[in-house]
DNA sequence: TTCTCTCTATACTCATCGGTATAGAGAAAG
DNA sequence: CTTTCTCTATACCGATGAGTATAGAGAGAA
């Protein structure tokens, strides 16, 4: 089972640095210090490597968002947890989180896009059922669930890939700033 | 001549569906009715018809750019007028906009990143410049022009994916209400 | 011991990758 | 009527793509 980790671990790593496309099953078995039939053991193709990585190692942060997202009696802490939670989960997992992110926004046709459009879908989702309940405390949300949710994870992408590349620090200060920002765009 | 413009349509249409990387030479001379010397003969490599395509389609942009960025007087209705820029540009080419995010959002030593990493640098640079001016007018933004910068194209980014993918219209509402949102940030 | 099951390596499949050597077609210039 | 230059096709290059057939090694169960 230490093989199969170690696979995990240097796809991740090259998938990150060069993304799916331009990486070859020969490279990350070489990387990981294998051959090719035990990768096909337990991933069964070089699909089911991107499969097993967003399933296993993004799946806390769905489940996370799913508990952060069930109560909207106080949407501000609300938002502000789910931010916070978001920079929690990319400073955990850096390396997954850019490599999540190049994928979400390469195009619909591509095959990484596909894979990992299942695990934004369900972010999606949840955001947009926290808007709906929070539309019962705010009434100018109702029926842009779909859009709020949206640019909400806008914000919060464009946050994280500001302190992916260095330019920002995450700060309790960035977190409420983003915050602010993103909410300006709802109550007005 | 017309090869020439027909495999940079054809390559814009698959690069955009599909990715640079998932893309092969082959496949871009077949949906252009030519032949591979024909593609090698105009553009040297694949690197080179990308970069053909960057060069010579999203130049318009950067030269807009670059001319809204030059008055930072009234920086509400100068930041009105880049975001009306962005949109109508993405309206215009929204195969090569939607291209040009997915290439700018991938990874650092992905060949394709490289290639839209100038001009994407030389559109930082305008807005970098223009918080700059902007700055002996507010106070609060000297020092801070990189990320005012970055979360300004995140902001727009996030709008104009939103509208590729059918969520928002591009009404005036809309890009008042971008403004609004990203000023928010900026003036608090 | 022997049988079975999980795991991994050697060595291979065929298709496609980016790129090119060579040559011919056609137009313009002399 | 030949020379020259631009453009394009046929046919190829070695390297690499994803995936696999076969077999053996080792552990656990009988």
């Amino acid at each position: 089972m230490d093989n199969r980790a170690t696979l995990l671990e240097q796809a991740l790593q090259l998938f990150a640095q060069r993304g799916y496309d331009a990486i070859g099953v020969q490279e990350i078995v070489e990387h990981a210090g294998v051959t090719k039939p035990t990768l096909y053991h337990y991933f069964g193709s070089k699909r089911g490597v991107l499969e097993a990585l967003i399933n296993e190692r993004l799946q806390p942060l769905i489940d996370q968002l799913a508990n952060a997202t069930t109560h909207a009696n106080d949407v501000p802490a609300s938002l502000a947890a789910i931010f916070q939670l978001y920079f929690d989960f990319a400073q955990a997992e850096p390396l997954l989180y850019r490599m999540q992110l190049a994928m979400w926004f390469s195009l619909p046709d591509n095959e990484a896009f596909q894979i990992v459009a299942v695990a934004a879908a369900q972010q999606q989702a949840l955001l947009e059922s926290f808007f709906v309940r929070a539309s019962s405390f705010h009434g100018n949300i109702r029926g842009r669930q779909r859009v709020y949710a949206a640019t909400l994870l806008g914000t919060i992408n464009t946050y994280i890939g500001l302190w992916l590349s260095g330019a920002i620090q995450a700060t309790p200060h960035i977190i409420h700033q983003a915050v602010q920002q993103f909410s300006y765009g709802i109550y007005s």
